[in-house]
RNA sequence: GCCGAAGUGGCGCAAUCGGUAGCGCAGGCGAUUUGUAAUCGCCCGGUUGCGGGUUCGAGUCCCGCCUUCGGCUCCA
């Protein structure tokens, strides 16, 4: 039986086949989600025809549909260059325009085994599949193994493009065969697409890697040692200041500061565990008087010992013990990225341990303290996600501890009204976290802020303190990082504020600058006044034309450009400039010292946008 | 670690078919003393990532290694 609208359209609007068959939606009754969805999928299954059009014998992976387009992994007999990818654009184009219909069939699976008899990746999934028959898509010629749904026909699918080809593992498992990927974004207009695409330049624009070397914050020395930063002064300077503010406001929150070695003997890293399960991301031992010692990978177990340095009673917990700790983990060459990824870095750690009676408040007050700290960046948003355990796994502790670390952590991120996602057995083996993603000026994701239970290190080290009862009891402990690590804090600071720093994290916050020689002593006259209200002013005194020195200070993204000529000396003024390119003309210096030292103190995060 | 691409003065790049390694910026020196995004001239600077090989001759071709980039995997 064929419905009118079929029968009008000339193709069959199946969407399941066979038995309760219904209409397919059409796209304009469908979210912009769904439609989104559909278009990329289809597009990856024309891509798919188009590769195989150009080489016959390509094996097919998969090619699901991603939040910003679809990708497409094959098995093919030489390495595609980025050559490749006009040509199959071009193939995909003329598919697309030839509007053939989207069809789809379910067959049973001795009939695919047939079908794709030829295709060993999809025989594999064929095998996986439950029941007795599977979901075929054609469109044209080309028939894929597919759930879909699909788009009704290949016209509707929209502008796209195809950005570029990387190796990936089937099924993503590395013992398995590399296969060629070939990404595509796709959006439903082309002004969406071409947005998009402009937000990747924008991204490479603010390349934290390239703003470092032309900001002159940091730099790399591969010969010496990938992965390991080594910052300039102005990069440590950016550093130092959000390093004293960290210590500052740890203070106030009631931790207390500590300092650990870098080094410990294997018999520590024995009790911990690390050289059981931690050990592949460790360094080699080295022998100091026939005594092997590992460095640092993480701080927690120096924490331990100095709560273990002498007998704990419940009147002093809980006990919040912070360090800036420096930790060196061996990470495989091919995932170090800058400074988002490297093998020795700072944590801004810290470890609460403390009385059942308290775990609510001290979770609680983790989170209030991180809202607090990333909102004087200019952080907002956030991406909340809590790892549970799952039914399978092993774990540390008991069930009932499971629980109440479960729901405290629960609890805590709900009434703060923070967005949030289960990820069910996302768990680490000894305690469940609360991970937090910030979200930056472009949308993006990073990881920083980390709560996690730790019901393994406390039984390991045998912690305890004296109770009310005069009982030894098991503390609680939780790790906690709000930064992540400096280093990676600087990295995303750095894309986030795309190099224009807010007055005051700026390594310099204003840039005197004499018209000619005969400024020079006014112009230091006026550098030493702002720096007695304890701003950081450079002159420039370079014999250079003041257009080349608000060039160079407007690239170097400093907030202040401080003109000083005849008529500003005559004054006791400054004409100020913005690095924006806002001329705020001739202002008093005591005007000027009093705006900007306000202005730091308060530690506005302007938005990227001042830039 | 795996797949692919790449590595040429500090930085960004060029060099035909294998035939004398160039340019801009930065740096140094000199001149210029300037009013809101680059003043002019001169000069210095490279064993072409490292090691082998082919060749009369290698930045260029071949092999190995290192590193970077884009992904994958990993991220206790």
């Amino acid at each position: 039986m064929v419905s009118a609208l079929e029968a009008e359209s000339g193709w069959p609007l199946l969407y399941n086949g066979g038995a309760g068959r219904k209409r397919m939606p059409r796209l304009e009754e469908l979210t912009r989600e769904e439609r989104l969805h559909r278009m990329r999928h289809s597009a990856a299954h024309i891509m798919a025809e188009a590769v195989l059009k150009l080489f016959p014998g390509a094996k097919l992976g998969i090619g699901p549909p991603i939040d910003t387009g679809f990708y497409y992994d094959f098995d093919l007999p030489r390495p595609l260059t980025p050559e490749d990818l006009p040509r199959i654009e071009e193939l995909m184009r003329e598919r697309i325009a030839s509007d053939v219909p989207f069809l789809h069939e379910e067959v049973s699976k001795e009939e695919a085994r047939r079908l794709f008899a030829d295709q060993p990746y999809k025989l594999e999934l064929i095998e996986e599949l439950e029941g007795d028959t599977v979901s075929l898509y054609r469109h044209g010629d080309f028939v894929d193994l597919c759930q879909g749904p699909h788009v009704e026909r290949t016209r509707q699918v929209p502008e796209f493009k195809l950005l570029s080809v990387a190796g990936a593992y089937w099924r993503g498992d590395e013992r398995n065969p590399m296969l060629q990927r070939i990404y595509g974004a796709l959006f439903e207009t082309k002004d969406e697409l071409e947005a998009y695409l402009r937000r990747l330049e924008e991204a490479q624009r603010r390349d934290h890697r390239r703003l470092g070397r032309e900001l002159d914050l940091f730099s790399f020395h591969e010969e010496f040692g990938p992965g390991l930063v080594y910052w300039h002064p102005k990069g440590a300077r950016v550093r130092a200041i959000i390093e004293d503010l960290w210590r500052q406001e740890h203070y106030r929150h009631g931790y207390e500061l500590v300092y650990t070695p870098h080094i410990g003997r294997a018999t520590l890293w024995e009790t911990s565990g690390h050289l059981d399960f931690y050990a592949e991301s460790m360094y080699s031992p080295m022998d100091i008087d026939g005594q092997l010692y590992y460095l640092k990978p993480m701080n927690c177990p120096f924490h331990i010992q100095i709560y273990k340095s002498r007998v704990r009673s419940y009147r002093e917990l809980p006990i919040r013990l912070a360090e800036l700790g420096t930790v060196y983990r061996y990470e495989r060459s091919g995932v170090l990225h800058g400074l988002l990824r490297v093998r020795g870095f700072t944590q801004d750690d810290a470890h609460i341990f403390c009385r059942l009676d308290q775990v609510k408040e001290e979770v609680e007050g983790c989170l209030d303290f991180m809202l607090l700290f990333l909102n004087a960046f200019g952080f907002r948003e956030f991406n909340v996600y809590l790892s549970t355990r799952d039914a399978q796994g092993k774990y540390a502790g008991s069930q009932e501890d499971w629980e109440m670390a479960q729901s405290v952590l629960r609890e805590a991120i709900q009434e703060r009204g923070l967005p949030y996602q289960v990820d069910e057995g996302g768990a680490v083996f000894y305690g469940p976290k609360i991970d937090v993603k910030l979200i930056d000026a472009l949308g993006r994701e990073w990881q920083c802020t980390t709560v996690q239970f730790d019901f393994n290190l406390p039984e390991r080290f045998d912690m305890t303190y004296v109770g009310q009862d005069g009982r030894h009891h098991r503390p609680y402990m939780v790790h906690r990082a709000m930064l992540g690590s400096l280093e990676r804090f600087l990295g995303v600071l750095i894309e986030h504020y795309a190099g224009a720093f807010p007055l005051w994290l700026a390594p310099v916050q204003a840039t005197v600058i004499p018209i000619a020689d005969r400024h020079l002593e006014y112009a230091r006259r006026v550098a030493a006044r702002l720096r007695e209200a304890g701003l950081r002013v450079e002159v420039d005194e370079r014999p250079e034309r003041m257009q080349a020195k608000i060039r160079d200070a407007q690239l170097q993204k400093v907030p202040y450009m401080l003109v000083v000529g005849d008529r500003e000396a005559a004054a006791e003024a400054a004409a100020v400039r913005l690095r924006n390119g806002r001329d705020l003309g001739a202002l008093p210096l005591d005007e000027i010292v009093d705006r900007l030292a306000r202005e730091a103190a308060e530690r506005t995060a302007p938005s990227p946008a001042d830039e």
